[in-house]
DNA sequence: ATTGCTTTGTGATAAATGTCAAATGAATTC
DNA sequence: GAATTCATTTGACATTTATCACAAAGCAAT
């Protein structure tokens, strides 16, 4: 459920992106700011929904949210992003019914920018466009190195790896989740956690 | 081993360009085309190797390509390309070591573009940063079905969709290279085949 | 505390897949 | 064409993982 959608204070919106976006100028950052706005919402709200066109891509400034497929009644989480990161779907960038839907993990405040207002300056300001390609190319990366690791790692080491390298998950998403975004079962992730 | 490098004709170059980049104006397409070489080379070269930073990506005029990580001395597929494909590594276009190798699969013929340069050109010129735009968030696309696919079917069913969309695969790839890139070994391919 | 509800853990079994070894088949070289 | 190499198939067996069933633990609301 959406609690708020309210304007922010025109400076506040605005120092905050500045300090998220530090490579655009003012006049892009003037632009970019017009087709932002700050929204607060609970847990469980979709900000996405799969097979469904939206608008909006989003910066998470507090919370967190899933992202996953339905299969058969059963949700298979396919990444997890937390405070500071951009978030939204590259099919929904393209205009396309989303493949995903993303999810509150729990009441959350974020910045949603309408993406055809965003892309529409993409074709006159150059740092807008690049300011997406970066976001694209680091979204790209982070696919490259999940797939590497579906294709290469056991499920243990791939276990390891997250345990390792964000750790923090494990407080706020619950197990069943990462085991699906693990690419096994709760069982299994059970048993590889307790050995 | 690389067969020859020759600068092919400018017109010649030209009406290839325009015709695979439809978009890019008269004047984009010259300082496009300033960073452009024609390539002919037989199998198993090598346009990018694991490990290493490059300078280009390509266009396959003629001929096929592998890309792949190596594990354990084994090698491990991660896509296929042919004819009137662009190609490369997310990572050499972000100036990183790459974290693939690139491999001809037969005598090829490309056209292969300056990094570098072309990223200049992205700086300046609207149309090659949206060009550029397009082309990365098309093997992003790619990456999430790929995801998807893997996350999601059965060895069998991968196998099927592969057997349906790209049935060609099989005369230019080896069983062991499209079984590495199903996720399997050679051996659970052959028995996937044999029903 | 009691009742539900959800999440997590454990056990037994079956299915899928990997590993190793050997056989067959196809292509290439001498 | 015989010999060599490489790719593919097949068999026997081991390992991993899924599935199903149920128990235990954690949490929220009464």
């Amino acid at each position: 459920m959406i609690l708020a959608e309210k304007r922010m204070s025109k400076s506040e919106l605005q120092k905050t992106l500045k300090s998220f976006f530090p490579n655009l100028g003012e006049e892009s950052l003037d632009a970019f700011m017009k087709h932002a706005s700050y929204l607060k919402s609970t847990k469980g709200t979709k900000l996405i929904s799969e097979g469904k066109r939206h608008r909006y891509f989003y910066l998470i400034l507090k919370g967190s949210v899933k992202s996953y497929y339905s299969k058969e009644s059963r949700e298979v989480c396919t990444w997890f992003a937390f405070k500071n990161e951009v978030i939204g779907t590259i099919t929904t960038y393209e205009g396309l019914p989303s493949k995903e839907t993303i999810e509150l993990l729990e009441d959350s405040e974020l910045i949603k920018f309408n993406i055809e207002k965003i892309k529409e300056l993409t074709h006159t300001d150059l740092s807008i466009s690049h300011l997406m390609n970066v976001i694209i190319i680091e979204h790209t990366l982070y696919l490259e190195e999940r797939l590497y690791q579906l294709q290469f790692m056991t499920s243990k080491k791939r276990y390891k790896v997250l345990y390792k390298s964000t750790p923090e998950i494990f407080q706020e998403v619950s197990l069943t989740d990462i085991a699906s975004y693990l690419g096994v079962t709760r069982e299994t992730l059970s048993r590889i956690r307790s050995k």
